[in-house]
DNA sequence: ATGGCAGAAGCATTCTGA
């Protein structure tokens, strides 16, 4: 079952690529940030004629996140919720649309899009750790309810220097910092593995390349864009890799598509045989 | 130190991104 997890950077001017790329890859289940419009506004008939199911949360022209499956996700949510132990106000975080959520193949699909946080003495920055801390208090959550989970998104953070093509220029900056550092570790509390790094242990694999100096033809990127999955299902991981092709289409989003294969047993796919749950083509 | 490139809003230019 391939997962896959694409900053589209805007969902209206990269439509035709993302359904060619769907075409090519058929993955079971896509998750986009950085779609820019409203819910009403989004174009959910082309993905629904290649027979997937749409799931937004968006808003005009900043962030957005959707969840596209070939089959239907169960108790969506959207933003941050049952955060009891969380020490933010949540209020805060509620009209910026960064996370959606759904369950699939019994397994909860976080989709996030953490924010960029600009530079580390911007109140951006302050509103980045804020919004992981309560991103970890909501996984805690989760976690107690006995959930599968895969996180996947735009983290924003390269979690280490071989994610960085030029770390002596970059670490300790926005994005390879620290405090950003710890703070995306507080998320995945040892709970989650990197499916990336199960497969590759070296340098040069990225997700992102900036627009400007001609990043992409350089090969000058960043890997932020992450798959977690909860160590469970680490068993069930066959494959996990970066489609960088994508980022040399014309007028190409900055991100590459990010994803992973996983094995799921009877088990998991014994909620798939009511026929209630397929989409009618 | 700064800009560079791209998208949205909206019509000149600003804001945001990473």
């Amino acid at each position: 079952m391939l997962i896959a997890t694409w900053n589209v950077n805007s969902i209206r001017t990269r439509l035709t690529q993302i359904i060619d790329w769907i075409n090519q890859v058929h993955p079971d289940v896509l998750c986009l940030q950085e779609t820019k419009v409203t819910d009403d506004s989004f174009p959910c008939e082309p993905f629904s004629k290649l027979g997937y199911f749409v799931e937004v949360f968006g808003q005009k022209s900043y962030n957005g996140v959707a969840i596209i499956s070939k089959v239907k996700p169960e108790n969506v949510k959207k933003g941050f919720y049952d955060c009891t132990d969380c020490d933010q106000n949540i209020e805060i975080f509620q009209n910026q649309k960064r996370l959606i959520s759904g369950e699939i193949y019994g397994i909860r699909f976080i989709n996030v899009y953490v924010p960029n946080g600009s530079s580390l003495e911007s109140d951006k920055f302050e509103y980045k750790i804020n919004w992981l801390s309560c991103l970890a208090s909501f996984l805690d959550e989760q976690e107690k309810k006995g959930e599968l989970i895969c996180l996947m998104g735009d983290f924003n953070i390269a979690p280490s220097n071989l994610d960085i093509h030029d770390p002596k220029k970059y670490e300790g900056g926005i994005m390879a910092s620290k405090k950003e550092r710890n703070a995306l570790n507080n998320v995945l509390k040892g709970r989650f593995i990197d499916s990336f790094r199960i497969f590759e242990k070296s340098t040069g694999h990225w997700s992102w390349w900036d627009y400007r100096n001609n990043a992409y033809e350089l090969n000058k990127g960043w890997r932020i864009d992450h798959i977690y999955i909860s160590r469970e299902l680490s068993s069930k991981l066959k494959s996990s890799v970066i489609d960088s092709l994508p980022r040399g289409n014309l007028r190409p989003s900055d991100h590459a598509p990010v994803m992973i294969d996983l094995d799921l047993d009877d088990a998991n796919l014994d909620f798939f045989e009511d026929d209630d749950n397929f989409l009618e083509i």
